[in-house]
DNA sequence: TCCCCGATTAACT
DNA sequence: GTTAATCGGGGAG
């Protein structure tokens, strides 16, 4: 077993936490007894000055974990369907999170499969909704303690190997699109889109507003 | 209380 | 590559 992150790995800005949490593992024991482990390559930071982070307009019931310490889990819902899995960064205060986008599956492949109708195995985490679901994560989990619970938690990994780590724009954003703080390791399968690709040009950001 | 929109996904063409 | 589905949350009334 890998040795857990301990508090002070999570107390700086989500943008040097996002690009440092790549490698590491997200570890998953749920009430089943299953456990689920899965290697991080994609993480997108959100800063308190960020007009795209949900915390930019103060604190509410659904955010309020972003405002507190380091090293803990803040889950939302997203389109009302998918949980999507945040790690809470910098100091008691400061509301900046590092969004957890996707992950390459390590061990407990057929929990995951279950929960997740059996996709080829490098689909079971790709994607901030697919690896919650696979997770087994929901708002139940939000405020989990990553350094000291027993439901969920980030283990030491691999290391990237030097210039895997590439940054790009941040995905399905309407706003503050021309920050590059979505974070890659630029070898994975596992990516929810290519590494430093344009994910969506400033004139489609635009258009959105016409659904 | 009501209304609109989204840090997405799966199922299409 | 495109699009419909779907409902929780924030803000307005």
């Amino acid at each position: 077993m890998g040795r857990r992150l301990p508090r002070g790995f999570y107390r700086r800005p989500s943008l040097q936490l996002a690009p440092a949490l790549l490698g590491h593992e997200l570890v998953r024991a749920s009430d089943d007894g299953s456990i689920v482990r899965a290697r991080i390559v994609e993480t997108e930071a959100y800063e308190p000055d960020d007009p795209a982070s949900h915390a930019f307009r103060g604190p509410t019931p659904r955010n309020g974990v972003m405002f507190g310490p380091a090293g803990h889990l803040y889950v939302y819902v997203a389109y009302g369907v998918h949980p999507c899995m945040n790690v809470v960064a910098d100091a008691e205060g400061i509301a900046s999170a590092v969004l957890l986008r996707a992950a390459e599956p390590i061990a407990g492949l057929e929990a995951m499969a279950a929960r997740r109708g059996s996709p080829p195995d490098r689909d079971l985490c790709r994607g901030p909704g697919r690896w919650s679901r696979a997770f087994d994560v929901d708002r139940v989990l939000d405020g989990a303690d990553l350094v000291s619970g027993d439901r969920v938690w980030i283990e030491r990994g691999s290391p990237p190997e030097r210039g895997a780590i590439v940054a790009g724009p941040r995905i399905g954003l309407a706003v503050a699109t021309e920050r590059p703080w979505r974070f890659c390791l630029a070898g994975s399968r596992s990516l929810s889109r290519p590494a430093g690709g344009v994910s969506r040009p400033p004139a489609s950001a635009a258009s959105r507003r016409s659904r």
